[in-house]
DNA sequence: TGCCATGTTAAACT
DNA sequence: GAGTTTAACATGGC
C-alpha cells in the first residue's frame, strides 16, 4: 500500500493532531513510550515513504514497509498487534506493522528534501544530476532509488516506464536526454495521478501495465519479469518500450 | 490453502 | 572490508 502518494494521504489524515499533547503512548514498538508522553506535536511531515511526527524534543519516524497501516480515533486491530498508539485528550492515532524509530536531533539535514517526488521542494534537475553519476544503473533500479526518487515504489516504477515507453532494462546512461527528462517528469506526474486515484479508491482501474496481461497500446502480451538488482516484479511491453543499452 | 505482494534491513555469505 | 545474497518481518487478497 504505502508508496509516496499513500504517505501524503496518511499525513493529511493525522494532520489535525498538530499542536496536540500526547497523553499516553503504547504499543509493541521497541522505543521508550515514556519519552513521548507529555510532548506536543510540533509538525507532521513526510519524506518519500516515511512519516515524521515531530515533537518538542523527539521525532517519531514511521515507515510503513509493505503492510503498514494507520487508523484514527479507534483501535481497529487487536491490542497485541498494535505497534504504536498515541492517545490525546480527544482522539488517538494507531499504527500497525510499521517500523517505528525515534530521533532526537533535527531531521532537516537528515534527508534530501528535494528528492521527494510528492514535495513542493522536488527538484528534477537534481534528480538528473544524480542519475548522471550512475550511467550503468538500470532505469528500473534507478526509479526505486529513494535517494533519487524518494517515494517512488514498484507500481509507480512500472507505470512510469510504460507511460514513457522506456524498457526497464535500459541503462540510465544510454537513455536519450529527452526520454530521461520525460521519465523524471513522469515520476512526479504519475505520483500525483496515483494520489488522486487512490483517494477516490479507483487506483487499480487506472493501471496501464501493472499486473496487466495485454499491452493496451499494441495488444502484445505484457511481460512479467523480476528485473534489476532490486529483483522487483516488473511488467512491461517488449514491443513498445524501447531498450536503450 | 499456500502463495504472493505497493518495502527495507540485518545477518550471512563470498 | 567490500559487495552480494538470503532471511526476516508482517498482513490481506486471491
Amino acid at each position: 500500500m504505502p508508496e509516496g502518494p499513500s504517505l501524503v494521504i496518511f499525513r493529511e489524515a493525522v494532520s489535525s493532531f498538530t499542536g496536540k499533547k500526547i497523553l499516553e503512548a503504547r504499543g509493541n514498538a521497541k522505543i521508550s513510550m515514556e519519552r513521548l508522553q507529555g510532548q506536543k506535536i510540533r509538525d507532521i511531515r513526510t519524506w518519500g515513504k516515511q512519516l515524521f511526527i515531530c515533537l518538542q524534543k523527539t521525532t517519531i519516524r514511521v515507515h510503513f514497509l509493505l503492510f503498514g497501516s494507520c487508523s484514527i480515533g479507534e483501535q481497529t486491530k487487536p491490542a497485541r498487534s498494535l505497534r504504536l498508539g498515541l492517545i490525546f485528550s480527544k482522539g488517538a492515532i494507531y499504527f500497525y506493522s510499521c517500523s517505528v524509530k525515534l530521533t532526537e536531533g533535527s531531521i532537516d539535514t537528515l534527508y534530501d528534501w528535494e528528492a521527494d517526488v510528492m514535495s513542493d521542494k522536488w527538484n528534477p534537475a537534481r534528480a538528473r544530476k544524480k542519475l548522471k553519476l550512475k550511467p550503468q544503473t538500470k532505469v528500473c533500479d534507478a526509479l526505486l532509488d529513494q535517494e533519487i526518487f524518494s517515494g517512488v515504489g514498484n507500481i509507480i516504477k512500472n507505470e512510469v516506464l510504460y507511460r514513457t515507453r522506456i524498457h526497464p532494462d535500459s541503462l540510465v546512461g544510454k537513455v536519450p536526454p529527452a526520454r530521461l527528462t520525460a521519465m523524471i517528469r513522469e515520476a512526479r506526474n504519475y505520483s500525483f495521478d496515483f494520489l488522486q486515484w487512490k483517494k477516490a479508491f479507483v487506483l487499480k482501474k487506472h493501471w496501464l501495465v501493472h499486473t496487466k496481461k495485454i499491452c493496451q497500446r499494441c495488444e502484445f502480451p505484457v511481460i512479467k519479469k523480476y528485473c534489476g538488482s532490486t529483483r522487483r516484479r516488473t511488467f512491461y511491453c517488449d514491443n513498445c518500450q524501447v531498450k536503450y543499452k
